[in-house]
DNA sequence: GGTGTGTATGTTATAGCATAACATGTCAAG
DNA sequence: CTTGACATGTTATGCTATAACATACACACC
């Protein structure tokens, strides 16, 4: 698994300007929501949002060591699930990995998809699918807390080059 | 975790008659793609049959070992594995786990309700949620192999209990 | 200013999940 | 009866994740 080297096969959608504007819109999230974006955490979003694709825990533990941070596993996993809870980030659990959450501020039913030609992760509004999904467990009584939808397949970018 | 324990929260599912005709239908199944239902996969599919909730594929590893067959984590894995791929079970990555295809002989997208009070895992018919899910995925040009649909909540027996 | 309390960070150690690589065995087709 | 494909088994190892404990920092309160 490359999860820290995918391609660019996705369009640019982290700009430093826009992931500037990111952070502190998740600054002031985290605030309003009674946490702190710490030092960490906070190069921590910053190193998803500049991935593309996904990142194992263990890559940004690598990368938050180089930079000063603490080595160890805990420090990685502890960051990542701050970032899960507060919305900011999103766990992909096919891929054992972790991504930026490309809407933050509204909560939403994600949908992932995920390319199996070049590892790209791009996250679908999931809200149709989320409807879908409610009716469905409705149907046989089950009351919804939250759900993960996670799909294989290939982005238009890689099914064009493969078609070539 | 607790996979190998789930309590009976849900209905039974899995009588001993059902089992055996889902067994033999299996193995027509996998003879039909030119595949066999040899003894440590018939076995390992029984298992999950038996079982309620999911097994981790150590939980199986320990039966499997218990009935005289290989001891290694490869041996539950392949057997695993195999299922998978011939529809006759299904991975959720949530729990690290395996379940049996509640609805083997139809090719279907599914979608997993899992109960954070009794871990059961319910398997509901993902159809109309692929339908969004592929329409959401064509929106953005993607094309869908296939889906994985994993939802957190409670289920009704517990939701009832829990009321009281 | 001092002090207490809760949160955050860091470490060591270990648990849990999964697969690579290789050896052996089995079975059917030629 | 040999060959080739597949299945099973083993050893060894790698990757993923968390428990438990120690230290430091920030903020509210007296």
């Amino acid at each position: 698994m490359d999860h820290a080297q995918a391609q660019f096969c996705c369009q640019d959608h982290s700009g430093q300007d826009r992931i500037a504007a990111i952070l502190s819109a998740a600054e002031a999230r985290a605030r309003a929501n009674g946490a702190r974006l710490t030092p960490v955490r906070k190069r921590t979003l910053e190193l998803l949002l500049q991935a593309h694709g996904a990142l194992g825990a263990y890559d940004v533990l690598e990368k938050l060591a180089a930079d000063g941070f603490g080595t160890q596993p805990p420090v990685a996993y502890r960051a990542l699930n701050f970032l899960v809870e507060q919305g900011l980030a999103h766990r992909i659990r096919r891929l054992n990995a972790f991504t930026a959450c490309a809407h933050p501020g509204h909560d939403h039913s994600a949908a992932f998809l995920i390319c199996e030609t070049c590892n790209s992760v791009t996250e679908a509004s999931g809200d149709s699918v989320g409807a879908a999904l409610s009716q469905a467990a409705a149907d046989v009584g089950f009351t919804l807390s939250r759900a993960t939808v996670e799909a294989v397949g290939q982005c238009a970018p890689c099914r064009t080059k493969a078609a070539a």
